[in-house]
DNA sequence: CGACATCCATGCCGCCAGGTTATAGGCGCA
DNA sequence: TGCGCCTATAACCTGGCGGCATGGATGTCG
């Protein structure tokens, strides 16, 4: 018997959510075309899988089994998918790099021409990602090595190898009471409210908050955002201010905010990072190698 | 990314054969159907699985990556199929019960009664299974108890009891010169051809051709019947004759085939299995507690 | 060298699946 | 009893899947 994995993920979203309506929302698609779905892999299991009432969706004891392997396998489908395309990616001899915007460096060009010269007939692929994947993918193995911001959540399972540190600077609007001074102390941001990443990245939101560093008093989140054009326009609008690295004014000018040198706050750091199942892999390393070498 | 199994089951049937057009041929469809399947698949993916010439169909290196991964992928959905229908039928109050052709053996509706009057609310749903399924489902998880003639593959991995034994006799044409005989020395039938089952179930077939009574010497092999139709047919049309149980007679009478006792070869012994992970099970517990009474 | 065989690919067509919108049915609640 | 909320059904549209007919490429053989 056949089926296909987006029945499985409706299934799923139906049976976390309890609601055809709500799930239907989730997966972008409408109503009855979840319900008709449902339906028909109830069909093809010969079993029904949710009891169904105005309250929604419940599983029933075959839906419960389901829905507990569901996940498992779904998980081993994407897995296959990326181990498929990693191999697909050296079979062409491209090695795929994660970034986040402006972890790159200005020195990734000549990173990438010293690892072209270093193997010839190879390629860097730069795969820029959200900040919500801050690992930018290495964790998932959709890249083969990243160039990330220090720290990072799931970065003790990985390979860390730091390059360079860059001051933190502040992002506030040019309105701002503070705006004009040459530096800012950062106990004079500690009331200000700030715009955080998703709480989900953990200890990574914290950093960017520095939220060790405040002299043990709270953090006050003025708004979330996930991508740097969000994150700009909410300092912008004036929804809080934001720690960045000295180097995004130059890659985030924007009318009506302004960077600003912050003193008594640590400086960030950028890494390469790879996975540990790939410290003997000869390409990998050639291209942590080149990465070292700019450093120097 | 989603993809049906029956898509990936495409690609490692492929795979395997080398060829669109052998392949096409074993998954019953056409040739041209399939090489859109696969043309497909690689869209999705992004990368090529094979190279195409005369010759056939290679593997490229994710080709390879991928091919390595499906048949793992395509056998956790079975187990999630199985596991899910599983609840589903212990939900329902159904034990559901494998059997060969004539292993269920006279008794068995006086069992399911017991069984039924034991476990009020309960229903048992008997499955018969061909012979090349010597457990009958059993060992795949497709049932939750299993009455078998042993020996069979697997056992070793299943809790088996026996319930009891029958003598063993001999099928063979009206017409044969041994037909006349009341009771045949299996000695007389060392060198008669025989119908065995398919090769791959060891054990099983041996056994069916006790080719460990026969005093060294090897078993002539008519033909190969994978059905009980098929193996009366092949007796009557004279490819050769086949030990069988003696209540066989009862239940695969046909016109041109005679049963006789035989002697010099072991009685057939019939037993109830299950998986030992049902040890606990009290309602597979019930099941066989039933069984092993109506031995009494 | 041409005919033939064999393998995969393309085009066209019919049928059915997946999605939408509109709306119906059932039920709890104020 | 009307309203709101949830799932289900009907009608329609578009695209996918499979078949059949045929084409393209290539190796083999006489």
């Amino acid at each position: 018997m056949d089926v296909d994995t987006r029945l499985l993920r409706y299934f799923a979203a139906v049976a976390q959510e309890g609601s055809l309506t709500r799930a239907a929302e989730r997966l972008f698609v409408s109503q009855p075309a979840l319900t008709k779905q449902v339906r028909q892999l109830e069909a093809l299991l010969g079993t029904p899988l949710f009891t169904r009432s105005r309250a929604g969706m419940a599983l029933t004891e075959p839906g419960r089994a389901l829905a507990e392997r569901v996940p498992g396998l779904l998980a081993d489908w994407d897995r296959v998918l990326r181990e498929t395309r990693g191999a697909a990616a050296r079979a062409a001899r491209v090695l795929r790099v994660g970034f986040l915007a402006n972890a790159a460096g200005e020195s990734t060009p000549r990173v990438v021409a010293a690892f072209t010269r270093r193997r010839p007939g190879w390629r860097v692929d730069m795969r820029q990602a959200a900040w919500s994947n801050p690992s930018a993918g290495l964790a998932g193995g959709e890249v083969d090595a990243a160039l990330l911001r220090l720290p990072f959540p799931g970065q003790d399972a990985l390979r860390v190898e730091v390059l360079f540190t860059e001051p933190r600077w502040v992002v506030l609007p040019s309105t701002h009471r503070l705006a004009a001074r040459e530096v800012i102390a950062f106990s004079e941001l500690w009331d200000e409210p700030f715009v955080a990443a998703e709480a989900g990245t953990g200890a990574w939101r914290d950093y960017w908050l520095a939220a060790d560093e405040r002299g043990g008093r709270p953090v006050r989140i003025g708004t979330v955002a996930d991508h740097p054009d969000d994150w700009l326009s909410a300092v912008a609008n004036g929804y809080g201010v934001a720690l960045a690295p000295a180097s995004a004014g130059r890659f985030y000018a924007r009318p009506g905010i302004t960077y600003r040198p912050v003193s008594g706050v640590s400086p960030s750091r950028v890494g390469v990072a790879w996975a540990p199942d790939d410290d003997a892999d000869p390409v990998v390393r050639d291209f942590v190698a080149c990465c070292l070498d700019e450093r120097r």
